[in-house]
DNA sequence: TAAATTCCTTGTGATATAATAGGAAATGAA
DNA sequence: TTCATTTCCTATTATATCACAAGGAATTTA
């Protein structure tokens, strides 16, 4: 698996104030209860997407998170990489720790699949999904 | 991580007894020191391939590993979704436990980025990687 | 008969995933 | 001012998967 939770629920967060972004600042609480996830697991991922910038964040009453940018402004590809770290499909690729890196027959294979993903998470926006406009 | 070592080991496996291919069966001993893999997980990989017939095996003394095919017939798409049991990069594509999958905006893109996937897997073959066609 | 090899079951340590727990700090509303 | 709400921060835990290793039975050729 490629993408796991912290990548899907990163994203259902960001759908989840894009859809409600004429509201203020969304609290956790909110989102939880919309998207059906745990509050305290939301916290941890929220936190990662806070610090990058890509929301800003409200203490206290009426307070949550809210988008810093528009919808369109997002690529999934961005959103994947920060919650996940990478979008590498094999390690190779990420801790340089395979030795034989300089010989290897399927390498090229591995840097070309990578390409192909960014390509496509890259080309998609926040947008682009709230408008369902995959194929 | 789409890809572990299960899906890049069964590769190697399978790319070595292809660069041997005249010298009869090959056991996993010689992929063993060839690759520097270790034997016993090698077996467990080696397993798979061979139940779903992939290779063939002989026992005993100079015995090993062959392949039943032309390299140029095994696509790296059917290697990997064998060892790996799936390519699928979220899980919301696997075992159907994602509740909400009938209205989900995410889902889309999830089955695009599969099909994206595999396609390019399914287009690349071992006689490829062999001699070195990758982009 | 002996050495080599596949084949089969089982176990195991490390790491990653998917949370949960508890509370400190901040903020707006009453 | 007080209080409920919410973010923020640091653990801890439970489960699963990964990446092997161990031991031995069955098979085959020299
Ligand atoms: S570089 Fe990692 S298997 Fe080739
Ligand atoms: S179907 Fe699994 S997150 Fe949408």
């Amino acid at each position: 698996m490629m993408i796991s939770t912290k990548g899907r629920y990163a994203l259902n967060i960001l759908l989840d104030l894009s859809q409600h972004a004429d509201e203020g600042y969304i609290s956790l609480k909110k989102i939880s209860q919309r998207q059906k996830l745990p509050i305290k697991y939301l916290e941890a991922i929220v936190s990662v997407l806070n610090k990058s910038g890509m929301v800003e964040s409200l203490r206290g009453k009426e307070g949550g998170y809210r988008l810093t940018k528009k919808p369109e402004d997002y690529t999934i590809g961005s959103i994947i990489k920060l919650a996940e770290g990478s979008i590498a499909p094999v390690s190779c690729l990420e801790s340089e720790n395979c030795a034989q890196a300089c010989h290897c027959l399927t390498l090229p294979l591995w840097m070309k699949l990578e390409g192909l993903i960014d390509a496509y998470l890259e080309s998609v926006t926040l947008k682009d999904l709230l408008e369902q406009k995959i194929s």
